[in-house]
RNA sequence: GUCUCAGUAGCUCAGCAGGAUAGAGCAACAGCCUUCUAAGCUGUGGGUCGGGGGUUCGAAUCCCUCCUGGGACGCCA
């Protein structure tokens, strides 16, 4: 449709026009389209308002109804029932595939999301990147990827030496059966308190993990069963979020991976030692990348160099996707940057995904300290809360305990998606439940509330406009830009703009029901009808993109 | 100290491929349930876009600089 405007104006202009130079005007009474003329009027040496006069009084074209000359500015006023009727019928018969692309042309693209730690419990920081990373891994399938969910449990590492010798100094088998979560994150926080005071349990953590990577087999047991449980764990969650994963192939399943790196590294000399420790030096102003600890053990960076290398093997990646936070921006770049080292050219196909941290009275949250947030409580009290409401609000609703943890779930992840993904978020359960104004339950009930309008209409097989008016304007306008959003949102990684469009979107839809009675209008009910299934039809997969259900009635 | 991200209404944020009077939501206040679910709608008040320079016909948006805050900077992940 721009590009239809554009042409127009065009063949009416003395100089090139690009797409990007007709712009949507901030207030609705300027127009649908406006052209500003300030940079053409040192070319054709004519004042700008001149040059928007003559353009106005020559401009035609079947889709512009009015066009109007204001200080320099040739604003567009389109032919709303036309525009109308071909977008409804587009939508009605694309249905959920409106939007789609096929940019991708199959493409694998491997996303690394979520990436708990075992023997950890799941905090508020892991559901952003679990989100995140399963809003992108939709975005991409729309726009015709294929994208691959890897769920890279953080399950090997220092850690598990330490956690190893905390469970043989205070723990017992008992109580980890209960409890295992909360007994093995209990262990962890002692043992950081105690190693405060004693710093050679960190020396014995250390052998635990060496003893541990050496294939100790009590070690190796005790490690398994503890990842065993921590797994159920996850589960619930996961399952409670509606994701899955195509890989679940964790740190330790690099373990024999690792070696063939290391050794090439070695044999193209790029491993240097340094202070006991070995590690590939990378350009100034850049710390080195450590490889292996002066005990010989691995480190992040060695088994993130052989996840790497073995998904490019395994998948033949067009894009490697790693949804991770933003405090690990250098790790990534220095992983990239021994990749190229390596002569891998696909190491610039790596993209790291940051996103901000979230915050606790204005500090990070730390494990070690037992300054968490858990997740799993916090989807509990949501739909806690949405089973009240459903109580108070609509009583006789059926499904009631699905509707309720569609829309607790859905308020959370909501909470989540909309914010942009580098902005540290400081935690306000409050705000994580809300259900009023530019929230996800706000956009499920505005859902609902065209199903249910819907749902009284009853068939309708053809349908003619005769006017339309401002508020179904604002709408259609809107469901016109859905396919731009999905692009931008896919092409940035950025499932937010798909939250603020839904927002958008329920709000032009919500001030339309609110303001203009369908029913009872018998002349323009096909019409509305119509555009109120579309509505529902953009809504539901702009929920969908993000990972949300979208009850049809709540 | 170096690198990096951020600073917009009382609070949470959007806008930042430069464009017309800087927008939402929450909170506050005032209306709207005998008409399609009030998780909604309609209105009111609220701003030196961190400070200062610069580029431009035009800057919240681009550049420089300073201030404030978060985060990362070798044997955690």
């Amino acid at each position: 449709m721009k590009k239809e405007i554009l042409q127009a104006l065009q063949s009416v202009s003395q100089i090139p026009l690009e797409e990007y130079m007709l712009e949507r005007p901030a207030h609705a009474q300027l127009g649908d389209f406006a052209l500003p003329c300030f940079p053409f009027a040192r070319v054709l040496r004519k004042s700008p308002v001149a040059i928007a006069e003559e353009i106005v009084a020559s401009v035609k074209h079947p889709l512009i109804k009015r066009a109007e000359a204001v200080n320099g500015y040739v604003n567009l006023f389109l032919n709303r029932e036309v525009i109308a009727h071909t977008l409804i019928q587009t939508i009605l018969q694309q249905s959920a595939s409106f939007g789609s692309t096929n940019e991708g042309d199959g493409g694998v693209v491997s996303i690394d999301l979520s990436s708990p730690n075992i023997a950890k419990p799941f905090s508020m920081g892991h559901l952003r990147s679990t989100v995140i990373g399963n809003s992108i891994a939709l975005l991409l399938d729309k726009n015709g990827y294929t994208p691959v969910k890897i769920n890279y449990i953080g399950d090997w590492g220092t850690q598990f030496g330490k956690l190893l010798t905390a469970y043989r100094k205070w723990g017992n088998e008992e109580d980890v059966r209960q409890a295992p979560i909360e007994t093995l994150l209990r262990l962890y926080i002692r043992f950081h308190e105690e190693a405060e005071k004693d710093s050679s349990l960190n020396d014995e953590g250390r052998a635990a993990f060496k003893a541990l990577e050496d294939g100790d087999t009590d070690a190796l047991a005790l490690w398994d069963w503890f990842k065993t449980e921590s797994l159920k764990e996850f589960q619930r969650i996961y399952d409670l979020l509606g994701v899955t994963f195509d890989s679940y192939n964790g740190e330790a399943y690099y373990n024999n991976k690792m070696e063939p790196v290391v050794q090439e590294l070695e044999d193209k000399g790029l491993l240097v030692e340094s202070d006991g420790a070995m590690v590939v030096e990378l350009e100034e102003g850049m710390p080195p990348c450590l490889i292996k600890k002066s005990d010989g053990a691995t480190l992040y960076a060695t088994r993130d160099l052989a996840a790497a290398i073995d998904r490019k093997n395994k998948y033949d990646f067009v894009k490697s996707v790693y949804v991770v936070g933003n405090e690990q921006s250098l790790h990534f770049t220095q992983v990239k940057e021994v990749l190229g080292k390596l002569g891998h050219e696909w190491a610039k196909t790596i993209v790291h995904v940051p996103f901000g941290l979230i915050l606790q009275g204005g500090k990070k949250m730390s494990t070690r300290k037992g300054k968490i947030v858990l997740l799993e409580k916090v989807l509990k009290e949501a739909i806690e809360l949405a089973k009240k409401n459903i109580k108070e609000k609509n009583p006789t609703l059926a499904h009631q305990s699905e509707v309720a943890e569609a829309v607790g779930v859905g308020a959370v992840l909501f909470s989540d998606l909309k914010q942009h993904r580098k902005h540290d978020i400081e935690f306000n359960l409050e705000t994580m439940l809300q259900v009023e104004g530019e929230t996800g339950p706000y956009v499920q009930y505005a859902n609902a509330r065209a199903h249910s309008i819907l749902r009284r209409v009853g068939e309708i097989d053809s349908f003619t406009i005769n006017e339309v008016n401002d508020h179904e304007w604002e709408t259609i306008k809107l469901l016109e830009q859905f396919p731009q959003a999905v692009k931008r949102a896919a092409d940035d990684l950025d499932p937010s703009i798909i939250a603020k469009y839904a927002i958008d979107l329920a709000q032009a839809f919500n001030s339309f029901y609110g303001n203009v009675q369908v029913l009872t209008d018998h002349g323009n009910l096909p019409y509305r009808a119509a555009l109120i299934e579309t509505v529902t039809i953009v809504l539901t997969e702009s929920m969908r993109l993000l990972g949300m259900q979208s009850p049809k009635e709540m």
